[in-house]
DNA sequence: TTCATTAACGAAAGCGCTTTCGGTAAAGAG
DNA sequence: CTCTTTACCGAAAGCGCTTTCGTTAATGAA
């Protein structure tokens, strides 16, 4: 690879001034620039971003962590979405994603070391658990950093209206009649499966509904199995809920399951609203109506969120909600 | 950050022996050895990955390359299944992933180009069109690489058995009494597409079914919305196939709609099978019956041959071809 | 004509690490 | 007791780039 002394040396200016060429510093003439601009081409040279970064402290990289919680890792469909747009906001600045290993050459090493180690700007992490100490770890140190789907941490967070998200899952229902509403809630460890928990009390609560014995249940983490688990807990109830509030899409598809594996039917013996809306649910049987994240938005929200800290060098404390949609579909029904 | 003078500075040792302590250099006493790791522990010295990069010429870093052709990125179920898996691989060496963006700075660079940049040691990649430009540009480069779902390059390949998982559908289609069997094509352009017809058509050929007129059928570039146009088309022939092969889920996704829609249903008129076994394949009405890809194996073996050429440092030209494996659910019945 | 600006360029140090090559002291051989 | 090994350590150069600060020449002002 051509470096900057082959140009130096073919153009006959220091390396200096081809450096300032190609940085576009002022106090180097038209003439000149436009001649390494030219030697530049005919060599195919390009900088080298190590010997950059080592040099200017700045290594043009985001370091990406994901939840393994449920060993998915980007197979997880949300996250993934929520990623691919980051990505692409995050490139159009000039940024590279780099998904850092835990293991620095087998010598265990935390995120918050393998990314100082890679000297990242700066940090996105996607975790659903708040207690994570390598994300607590990461929130602390100086790197910038903008955590999502939490939604009080120190530092800079980007996630759904979840609350709103609950509201508007109950009051749908609600509105087509049913008052024996259930919630399968995500686990309240994580702020979204908490919020969404708060937002259907409070939708509930609004509309003078009773919340019977049973009908809130702890759905784990999100996962299709514990969906089926749970609503087969609702199913064994004396007094069967007409409507389910499912805090999660592959939790709702697991719901649907066990109610079909009963004998029943969605929606006419029980309606079921899903959240997320993950591809998926657009093409089960039923079609799944739930309550759509803006995984565009908060991919767009939290890049725009971190290069600001990148650019402005210090840590901000902001927090973005991002506002979510009802996606009627074919899961729930008018109460009999 | 801590360097490494520090801790020579600290030790009273020079940074040459610092640095060869951190490397095991066998020429450094066991006892400084000690100290030097003690006083690396004090100071919470890590290594500068940039530092190393360009004193060694090696990035411990990895370059990904996804197709960008249909503008899904990473939430392409099936390919980011295969990446996960791969970075689990290539993480356990000690590499982490870059997902590289195509501007450099603002400057509109190829891929090949932005690898070089990062100086990364090998690059892998998803990309279904085996003419892209930038995909041969890689590959006649001299950085170590391995592609996927390619099967003629002169490179080293991962792909799926193709061929024999076309033939598998066709012969399950048959064993269950089918003789009118469609096929809706994978684009013939890409190596997937094109071996699945070679499967479709050896296995008619064997089985001595003629393939009508009109039953072989592009549906483009795996997407619901082309798999359910080219069922379309194949529900207008005056005699619609009873069971077709459906080279992708997607496809297969929208192939059923179409039937649905033309209140015809899934299996009892039409017989459908799938390729990929996406997660979506298994909670979709009816069940669909598929051919699954072993994505953990893709992306275990594409890891394995990108580290072996690393360490060898020469390019392989390898292919390996992983087995596929019928996935038997719903969608598929005896003929009437 | 002289002095102060300004424009254009380069020397050199520095970023943090690795690696070659020598050097010294201790140990072993004769 | 001398000579060769061996064990251990360090000086220094190099990786490719940036940036400060100085220098020189050309320009404008007076």
């Amino acid at each position: 690879m051509a470096t900057i002394y082959d140009i130096a040396k073919k153009t006959g200016f220091s390396t200096t001034t081809v450096s300032k060429a190609l940085n576009n510093y002022s106090d180097v003439s038209e003439k000149t620039k436009q001649k390494i601009l030219q030697a530049v081409e005919e060599m195919g040279y390009l900088p080298n971003a190590h010997a950059q970064s080592l040099s200017t402290k700045k290594s043009w990289t985001i370091g990406v962590m994901f939840s393994e919680s449920n060993e998915v890792g980007m197979k997880h469909p949300f996250f993934s979405a929520i990623i691919e747009s980051f990505r692409k906001n995050a490139e159009r600045e000039g940024y590279d994603l780099i998904f850092a290993s835990r293991n620095l050459r087998n010598r265990d090493i935390s995120y918050l070391e393998h990314f100082s180690y890679r000297a990242v700007d700066g940090i996105v992490v996607i975790c659903s658990d708040p207690q994570d100490p390598q994300v607590q770890e990461m929130i602390n140190s100086t790197i910038p950093i903008v955590v999502i789907d939490m939604n009080k941490q120190n530092c800079s967070l980007v996630f759904s209206d979840n609350i709103e998200g609950g509201k508007l899952a109950v009051n749908y229902l609600h509105s087509l009649g049913h008052t024996k509403i259930a919630h399968i809630a995500g686990d309240a460890l994580t702020d979204a499966g908490a919020e969404r928990i708060k937002g259907f009390k409070k939708a509930m609560n609004e509309l003078n509904l009773p919340i019977h014995d049973g009908y809130l249940i702890n759905g784990g983490l999100f996962s299709i199995g514990e969906g089926r688990e749970a609503m087969e807990k609702l199913l064994m109830l004396d007094d069967v809920p007409t409507a389910v509030f499912v805090a999660g899409d592959h939790m709702a598809i697991g719901a649907i399951e066990a109610i079909k594996e009963k004998g029943l039917s969605v929606p006419e013996d029980i309606s079921i609203i899903g959240y997320d809306d993950i591809e998926m649910a657009a093409y089960i049987t039923p079609k799944l109506t739930t309550i759509k994240q803006d995984t565009d938005m908060i991919g767009y929200q939290a890049a725009q969120l971190l290069m600001k800290q990148i650019i402005q060098k210090k840590k901000l404390i902001t927090s973005k909600r991002i506002p979510v949609e009802l996606i009627i579909r074919e899961s729930c029904a008018q109460k009999k």
